[in-house]
RNA sequence: GCCUCCAUCGUCUAGGGGACCAGGACGCAGCCCUUUCAAGGCUAAAACGCGAGUUCGAAUCUCGCUGGAGGCACCA
C-alpha cells in the first residue's frame, strides 16, 4: 500500500481555537510521514473564515508544534516555493479557480438570500427530510445569472453537484467508500463577500501546493466525496486520503466539550498542548502517547522518542476506530520519559519549575537533586514539592510529626539525641559514612528502621514523604543536617 | 431524520482463516523488595457485541442486527 517515495504532507488547522491533543496527533502523523519518507512537512493555515479567527491562536499553534518537536518545512513566517501559506492572503486564487468552474459548468451563481435558505430548511427539519440546497439558481440559465451578476445582485458560487449515480472514493485506511451523488449537496464554494470555503479553498491548494497524501481527522470523511469530485472537474488527480480516527473523552462517550475541557484542569490534566507544558508533562511523552492512539507499532513495544517513531511509523498500522484518551496512561508514559532523561537535562528542565514555586534553584544543585527525584516524578511540576526543602532557608516541622507512630514523646526524643550523636560522629554524611553507623544505633534501640529514618526525615526535610534520607543528608550537608537534627531535639525537649 | 465510518479485556492495542481455551501495555488486586514516596520484580482477575452464512476450520471473510462515533452552515 504504502511504498516510500519522498510525501508532501500538509497541516491544516484554522485558528479558531487553542491546540489540542488530536490536532497535536494529525499534525505528529504527518510529520512523521514526512520525515520517514524524505519528505515535505507543509504547515497551512485556514483561516478564511475571518469572524471566527482567535487572536494568538496561530502562534499557539507554531508554539505547540515547536514544543512536541514538530517542525515544518514550508509554511507561515519561514515561507517556501508554494506560499502564501495563510488561505486569506490567498483569496484572489480561490476567485480565479472558482470562475473555472462556473465557466467550465461545474459551478453556479446562487442569489438565494440566507433567509430563504433558513427557512426552507426548517421546512425540511419538519418534513423529517436531511437538509439541503433545493438547487433553485441551478437551473437559471447561464444568460440570466451572469446579467444579475454583472449587475452586482449579492450572490454565492454553489458546486454543482451530480444528481445520480454514484462516486467511489479511496481512504487510505477504509478502503473504498462508495455514495450516492444525490446525498451530495451543491455546497457553497464562494461566500457573498467573496472568500472561499474550506472546500474549495483546501481542495485548490492541496492541489497547487502538490501535497500528495492528505492526512487529517475523520470529521472530513463525509465532506470527501466533495473533495474529489472538485478535483475531478478540474481535472486534477486527487491526493492519497487517510482520515484519523477521532479521540473521544475519558469514558469513550463522544467528543470532549468544551465545559469537560475545563474541569479536566482541575484534576491536573488538560487536552489542550500547551496546558500539559505547564502542568510539568515532557514533550516527549505527550508524543509517545497520542502517536500510540490509533498507531501501534508490534504486539509489545510501547516506547518511543521522537526520533524511534520517524523511523518505524507507517500508515499500514494505523487504526481507524475512535479511541478513548487515557490520561492514567499519559501518567505512565510520563514517568518513563522523566526516567529515560539525562541528569543534567532532567536539573535543565526542572529548574523553572522551582522558580515558579518560589525557590532560588541553582543548576549546580539540582543536577544533584536530579538522580534522587528522577524515578519519583511523574511531571516536573512535582519536583518543587518533593525536594523544595533544599533551597528553604528555614526547615520547621511541626513537633508532633516528629513523634513516630507508636512512640511516645520521651522515646522520640531519646532517638533524636541519639541520632544526632551519631551523626555528629560519622567522618562524614554520605551514605557510606552514616548509614551503617545508623542501622546499629536502629538495632541498639531495639526499633525499626522506619521509626528511626522517619523521625530523622522530618526533623532534616520537614517533610514526612522525600527522596531518600542518606542521599538528601549529603546533598544538604553535614551543618545544616546537624543543626535540623539539633533542632529537633529542642522542639522534642520543648 | 438522512449519509458515512467504526466494533478484541474498564482503557490503549496485537491479530488479516489453522501458530489463539486470544498476546502486550495502563489501571485494578495480591505478593516480593523497601527508611517515606516512588521505581522495579512476580502472580491474578479481565475481551473477540449478537445472529446467520462461507469453510474441514472464523476473532480473522460475507450479510443482517445491535451498539458507538462522526457529519449534514455564506464554520473549519
Amino acid at each position: 500500500m504504502e511504498n516510500n517515495r519522498p510525501v508532501r504532507v500538509r497541516f491544516a488547522p484554522s485558528p479558531t481555537g487553542r491546540m489540542h491533543l488530536g490536532s497535536g496527533r494529525t499534525a505528529l502523523y504527518n510529520y512523521l510521514l514526512a520525515r520517514k519518507t524524505g519528505g515535505t512537512f507543509v504547515l497551512r493555515i485556514e483561516d478564511t473564515d475571518r469572524k471566527r479567527l482567535v487572536p494568538g491562536a496561530e502562534e499557539e499553534l507554531i508554539e505547540g508544534m515547536k514544543w512536541l518537536g514538530i517542525n515544518f518545512d514550508e509554511g507561515p513566517g519561514i515561507g517556501g516555493p508554494y506560499g502564501p501559506y495563510r488561505q486569506s492572503e490567498r483569496k484572489a486564487i480561490y476567485q480565479e479557480y472558482a470562475d473555472k468552474l462556473v465557466e467550465a459548468g461545474h459551478a453556479y451563481p446562487c442569489f438565494c438570500t440566507p433567509d430563504r435558505l433558513e427557512r426552507m430548511r426548517q421546512e425540511q427539519q419538519k418534513r423529517k427530510e436531511p437538509p439541503h440546497y433545493d438547487r433553485t439558481c441551478r437551473n437559471l440559465s447561464p444568460e440570466e445569472a451572469k446579467r444579475r451578476v454583472e449587475a452586482g445582485e449579492p450572490h454565492v458560487i454553489r458546486f454543482k453537484s451530480p444528481m445520480e449515480g454514484t462516486t467511489t472514493v479511496r481512504d487510505v485506511l477504509r478502503g473504498e467508500i462508495t455514495v450516492e451523488n444525490r446525498t451530495i449537496d451543491d455546497y457553497i464554494l464562494v461566500k457573498t463577500d467573496g472568500f472561499a470555503l474550506y472546500h474549495l479553498a483546501a481542495t485548490v491548494d492541496d492541489h497547487l501546493m502538490d501535497i500528495s497524501h492528505v492526512i487529517r481527522g475523520s470529521e472530513w470523511l463525509p465532506s470527501l466525496p466533495l473533495h474529489v469530485l472538485i478535483h475531478r472537474a478540474f481535472g486534477w488527480v486527487e491526493p492519497e486520503y487517510c482520515h484519523l480516527s477521532v479521540f473521544l473523552k475519558p469514558s469513550g462517550k463522544g467528543k470532549m466539550s468544551k465545559r469537560e475541557s475545563a474541569d479536566l484542569l482541575k484534576d491536573g490534566y488538560s487536552i489542550y498542548v500547551m496546558d500539559l507544558k505547564e502542568l510539568g508533562y515532557l514533550p516527549e511523552a505527550v508524543v509517545n502517547w497520542i502517536a500510540l492512539m490509533g498507531w501501534s507499532y508490534d504486539d509489545h513495544t510501547e516506547f518511543f522518542s521522537l526520533k524511534d517513531l520517524v523511523e518505524k511509523f507507517s500508515l499500514e498500522h494505523l487504526n481507524p476506530s475512535p479511541a478513548a484518551i487515557n490520561f492514567t496512561k499519559f501518567d505512565h508514559f510520563a514517568g518513563l520519559h522523566v526516567r529515560n532523561l539525562q541528569v543534567e537535562d532532567l536539573a535543565q528542565r526542572m529548574k523553572p519549575f522551582f522558580e515558579k514555586a518560589g525557590y532560588a534553584a541553582d543548576l549546580d544543585t539540582l543536577v544533584k537533586i536530579a538522580p534522587i527525584v528522577q524515578e519519583r516524578l511523574v511531571t516536573l511540576d512535582e519536583a518543587p514539592d518533593l525536594a523544595g526543602f533544599f533551597f528553604k532557608t528555614e526547615i520547621l516541622p511541626a513537633a508532633e510529626e516528629l513523634v513516630p507512630a507508636g512512640m511516645t514523646r520521651e522515646q522520640a526524643l531519646d532517638v533524636a539525641r541519639q541520632s544526632l550523636a551519631v551523626l555528629a560522629a560519622a567522618p562524614e554524611l554520605t551514605p557510606e559514612a552514616a548509614e551503617a553507623p545508623m542501622r546499629e544505633l536502629v538495632e541498639k534501640l531495639g526499633l525499626k528502621a522506619g521509626q528511626v529514618f522517619g523521625l530523622l526525615r522530618v526533623a532534616v526535610t520537614g517533610q514526612k514523604v522525600s527522596p531518600p534520607l542518606f542521599e538528601s543528608m549529603m546533598i544538604m550537608g553535614r551543618e545544616r543536617v546537624l543543626k535540623q537534627v539539633e533542632q529537633a531535639v529542642r522542639m522534642l525537649e520543648g
